[in-house]
DNA sequence: TTAGGTTTCG
């Protein structure tokens, strides 16, 4: 007969026991009876810690009460069950829990003075062909509008925020999941756990929960959902259509078609009355200055200072702004070589901080990731003309921000892994082959380049007046040609040089010859800065083109600070009409 | 205990 382990089963009413298991009562647990066909229930009310036997058999003992016979002296029974079983059993057993027995053997209890429980005690193990059964309980399930403080409850709802497991500063992850219901009501809940595993496995809004024995409880005027013991949660993808898979960390748990319809339903709410649309995007589509969630393959990370981490990851497509560069050192990059050459002009860089450092370290090179709340910042340093692109994930976790780690099975992966698969790497390398189109980072695709193309040899409406004996050239056949040539070319303006109009003049020396950028804002205020610490110069005071004052701050420092009123005409015009200079 | 939704030091 093949064992059954822990099987569960709902409710006393519709228990599918083999036909031939008899319940028996406890005062019918003798020696010298056949137990053959018979089976055992009772509610677990104690259970002992796992333990192994000498020979490195597992062990478990654990207690069963007779609820039908509670009037009883003695009303409840050890277990002792051994091997496998046992391992399996402390897995699932929650104080509570009713069990039922079959396949046992009965032996004297050499306890039953100590403990006043039965005279005989029942032995279980695989290899006595036993069954254990767990028979479920009837869930009841609270709509949130009905929850109340201090209650624990087990609820249903729809993702309508969360934010991915995180370190939180105690000992725990942490997650926050806003839900909403039919009834309309928002709650958020606040789970904690030290394993990571036991958290609701939530991958984007929309999702749908069902948590059981949540702990409800009031704070800021509003009900709060909290991790207690026992929580357990099943996530389901919201989408209608999808396969009603529950995602859980739990070794048994209880779903039947009762449950499958109860999120049939809350789908087909969610469809019509809430707009679940995130702010996904693919790399192709990322503009400069906006927060994304980026679901991505993981090709390279490398640590870069003490609260910040590297993450280059590759979605397969190709964004179309510059992108930047991270410096890090060779030795501190891990990730396929091969790989990492082969994807370069297709990875991005994603500089995480703070409280993601530690879960971005711990990420496996080749795992495929939602990284939620991404920010694109432009910039421009000091020895590029054209601005790029940078990737931020910012320490905290406003709006949700974190790093999710996407199993294969997940739908959006299996998408794109498929469309990872279809890239063709070798137009991405070909990218080099452009010269200093590449360098100006304009074009991002071989594809992309020729469309570029075909709209800048459309016709315009600018009408130039000048060398119409030429014929337009396309830029390819310039750059593939020896200088000096002559040309016409028609061509979309995709960047220019100086980005800022003050790089177009220059400061000239007439003593040394040298010419010097024009100081910008930063520069001017650097300077500025040197000539406040001097002291006005009292002999710079009252000329024939402006009247000075000066006084002495108040404060600490004694600054001396001098005004000049500029004449006009060697008068002093209207306060108002008066050009000023300050000093000090 | 932790966090308790509402974007940034980089």
């Amino acid at each position: 007969m093949p064992v059954q382990l822990l099987k569960i089963i709902k409710g006393e009413s519709e228990t599918p026991l083999p036909s031939h298991l008899q319940k028996e009562d406890l005062k019918h647990l003798q020696e010298g009876f056949d137990h053959t066909n018979k089976y055992f229930q009772g509610i677990v009310i104690l259970s002992y810690p796992l333990k192994k036997l000498g020979d490195g058999t597992d062990f478990l003992k654990i207690v069963l009460q007779d609820l039908d016979d509670l009037c009883s002296r003695i009303n409840s029974i050890n277990i002792l069950i051994y091997g496998k079983m046992a391992e399996d059993c402390a897995k699932v057993i929650r104080h509570g829990d009713t069990f039922v027995v079959a396949g046992f053997k009965l032996a004297k209890s050499p306890t039953a003075r100590e403990d006043g429980r039965h005279g005989c005690h029942l032995e279980v193990s695989e290899e006595e062909g036993s069954a254990i059964y767990s028979v479920a309980p009837k869930y009841a399930y609270t709509t949130l509008n009905r929850l109340k403080d201090g209650t624990v409850v087990n609820l249903y709802g729809i993702v309508k925020f969360f934010k991915p497991p995180y370190v939180s500063k105690g000992t725990d992850y942490c997650s926050v999941v806003t839900l909403v219901d039919p009834s309309n009501v928002k709650l958020t809940c606040t789970l904690f756990n030290g394993n990571l595993d036991s958290l609701p496995k939530i991958y984007k809004v929309g999702d749908i929960v069902r948590f059981h024995r949540i702990k409800i409880r009031e704070y800021n005027g509003q009900m709060q959902g909290i991790t207690s013991a026992g929580f357990a949660s099943l996530t389901f993808d919201g989408t209608v259509g999808a396969p009603v898979v529950p995602r859980t960390s739990s070794k048994a748990y209880t779903f039947m078609d009762e449950e499958q319809k109860i999120i049939e339903e809350l789908r087909v709410w969610a469809a019509t009355n809430l707009s679940v649309s995130g702010p996904a995007a693919k790399l192709s589509g990322v503009q400069p200055m906006l927060y994304f969630d980026l679901t991505c393959q993981l090709v390279g990370k490398a640590k870069v200072d003490g609260s910040s981490f590297l993450l280059k990851v590759w979605d397969g497509t190709r964004c179309p702004y510059p992108t930047w560069k991270v410096p890090v050192e060779a030795r501190d990059l891990e990730g396929e070589k091969v790989v990492l050459h082969q994807l370069r002009n297709l990875t991005v860089d994603i500089l995480v901080y703070d409280n993601h450092v530690q879960l971005a370290k711990s990420l496996k090179i080749g795992s495929f990731l939602r990284i939620y709340s991404i920010h694109t910042k432009q910039a421009s340093s000091d020895n590029e003309d054209v601005s790029h692109i940078e990737f931020h994930l910012h320490g905290g976790t406003c709006y949700g921000r974190g790093i999710g780690v996407l199993p294969e099975s997940n739908p959006d992966v299996k998408e794109l892994k498929t469309f990872l698969e279809s890239v063709d790497l070798a137009d991405s390398q070909n990218m080099e082959g452009m010269g200093s189109l590449e360098l100006d980072g304009t074009f991002n695709s071989v594809t992309d380049l020729e469309s570029h193309l075909q709209r800048c040899q459309q016709l315009s409406v600018t009408v130039l007046t000048d060398h119409q004996d030429l014929n337009n050239t396309k830029l390819k056949t310039v750059l593939n040609s020896t200088a000096p040539q002559q040309y016409r070319i028609r061509a979309k303006l995709r960047t220019y040089k100086p980005q800022k109009l003050y790089q177009s003049i220059k400061l000239h020396c007439s003593k040394c010859n040298s010419l010097t950028e024009v100081p910008d804002g930063d520069d001017t205020d650097f300077i500025l800065q040197g000539s406040a610490v001097t002291a006005p110069n009292p002999e710079l005071h009252n000329t024939s083109w402006y009247d000075s004052v000066m006084w002495t701050t108040q404060d600490q420092k004694q600054r001396k600070i001098a005004i000049h009123f500029v004449k006009h005409d060697e008068m002093l015009q209207q306060p108002e009409d008066t050009l000023l200079m300050i000093e000090g």
